[in-house]
DNA sequence: CTGTTAGCGCGTTCAC
DNA sequence: GTGAACGCGCTAACAG
């Protein structure tokens, strides 16, 4: 492998010149600068990224903490992370959390504090690891959150108005007629998983319909777990005519469910989802769902991790915004599993 | 941040002390030993990762190319890779190459060439691309294969044996009676897909049922593409009793084809799809596939570049057997979609 | 068992 | 416009 020496040495020039033709820093003759640019493509060199890094002080690589970077659920955000990233000439670096404390710390340790990034982007409103978030920012290395939040002025945030999505979502099936709504949640501890029960409830109580406990599900956001409590809601005495799933794994848990049964949809029972994965779109009957900004999210954080690392500090932080966070708002995507507004 | 400079002083050692600790490296006095991990702890010391790969010629990460990263395809096969890398202690980067041939090169660049990682595992048997990779084996950098085959003896090579798992599916369907099988290919300019279209001519061939080319619909592997498939399918005077498609995405698209039809699913019409996605378990109804292996694929092919980056060479291509490529079998997984056998 | 000395490959002052 | 010299933080001989 060839080091900026061989290529000094081969265009006749010394190794400083080499490197402010690679980084165009200072002017370098044009004639001189041919010569080195000729030397780097006989050479076939490339700059080795431990060096540079070890030199500038800087890793030009970003880290994205979630939980499973396998989750269908990331996949938007991801797109929207990577390609802010590229823009930026920055590279992404995943980390697995497994929502596990323990494999928390050791990223944080590996990734920020080994230097191996220059900030980290951490995903998830797990409750439950707090902690660690709060003892991380006070260190005071860039970090930006989504789906979480904290006072600190220095901190990016960016989350989904998960309390109004859920309104939204449940107007939805009232408007439509349906007055006995069953609720499946998610895991409540997660922030969004209470939040999302929160605003089915307000919804509810906006339109003076009472509710029945016994119609909350809780659940945990996995599609088994969808599919389980249909079942248990179906068979019921007196089911309801709609359910609201907190999110889309579930609510096609639910149709499963329903499917089987021979339950129609959304003739007999009308399903809602939350998130709007690619998955919504491709199942029979296609889910109706509260379409998360996720693309919007992941590249939002990402161009602020990324400005407070070149800037230090973020750019909707200021004087008259601190404290403020950056709230997006879902969108309801009306598809087949609630049928349509008459 | 602290350095190893700073841990000696306040160990009142010299830095190849604290180096050797650090490294369990040579003998250590155990008094000693203790000393410097308490000034470890209590400046909250980490290694500078960039340092140490700079000084040790090796980043203890390996790099993942793959076409998209969010595809749910991969899953599996991620968890695989990571499973093993956390096992050897190393890190993993993802790359996109989105099929791309230009990004291919700015991955092999930056990656391997810019020694951010020790090894690149490359996914994919996009035949487009057959000469960057031909030049990556031949630059000699340790790199293995997945689901794409390489004479060269240095190279581990994993793949799956498509042409008898589309067999093994395609007789599935005969021996339960049917006849008229319709099948939607995959990308024919991937191995993957031709050779699952192979194995279903064979297996029609084997069981001297004649095969009618207006059966056979050419796809790309897409949700889209199976759903439209499906309905050209559907719609012809004397439509197929039993359909195997590619992929379970493409799958999944005709089963929500048939369903918006009306067609009963296995009644009417038999669904197979092929790789085992987790949603394949999750729709309805559940989808009979042939499950690949893929998290075996993704550990094996892990643990054999990481052997090739410590020994040299792989396990597998010793002197007996030089040339040979580790082929593993599908299996048939029985869900709703295709009924049952009688 | 431990400290000293040399790099690893590159960016960045400084002089010239 | 260009080169020499130093340092980034760490590992790895080599002495002692």
């Amino acid at each position: 492998m060839a080091t900026i020496m061989d290529v000094a040495r081969e265009a006749g020039v010394s190794r400083s010149t080499v490197s402010r033709v690679l980084n165009n820093r200072g002017e370098v003759d044009a004639e001189t600068s041919q010569r080195v640019r000729a030397a780097i493509a006989k050479l076939d060199y490339f700059p080795n990224a431990s060096a540079r890094a070890l030199a500038k002080q800087k890793t030009d690589t970003i880290g994205v903490m979630l939980a499973d970077l396998s989750d269908p659920f990331y996949e938007r955000m991801i797109k929207g992370i990577q390609q802010v990233a590229d823009q930026h000439h920055y590279s992404v670096a995943f980390y697995n959390s497994r929502d596990d404390l323990t494999d928390h710390r050791n990223i944080v340790s590996s990734a920020l504090r080994g230097n191996r990034v220059d900030g980290l982007l951490i995903v998830g409103s797990y409750i439950g690891d707090s902690d660690t978030v709060l003892h991380l920012i006070s260190s005071g290395l860039p970090i930006a959150l989504i789906e979480r939040y904290t006072d600190h002025p220095s901190v990016p945030c960016v989350v989904c108005d998960n309390v109004g999505a859920a309104k939204i979502a449940t107007k939805h099936l009232l408007n439509m007629g349906h007055t006995r709504i069953g609720c499946i949640t998610g895991r409540l501890d997660f922030q969004s998983g209470i939040d999302r029960l929160m605003g089915f409830r307000e919804a509810l109580a906006e339109h003076s319909v009472s509710i029945d406990e016994e119609l909350i599900i809780q659940g945990n956001f996995q599609n088994n777990c969808g599919y389980r409590a249909m079942l248990r809601l179906m068979e019921m005495s007196n089911p309801p005519t709609a359910v609201l799933a907190s999110n889309d794994m579930m609510a096609i848990g639910a149709i499963r469910a329903a499917s089987e049964l021979g339950i129609g949809i959304p003739e007999d029972v009308a399903i809602m989802g939350f998130d709007d994965i690619t998955f919504a779109a491709m199942i029979h009957p296609q889910l109706t769902t509260m379409r998360q900004p996720l693309f919007k999210m992941g590249s939002f954080a990402a161009e602020q991790l990324i400005h407070v690392i070149n800037h230090g500090h973020s750019t909707t932080r200021n004087e008259a915004t601190i404290g403020a966070k950056e709230v997006l708002q879902a969108e309801l995507v009306v598809r087949k599993s609630c049928g349509s507004v008459t």
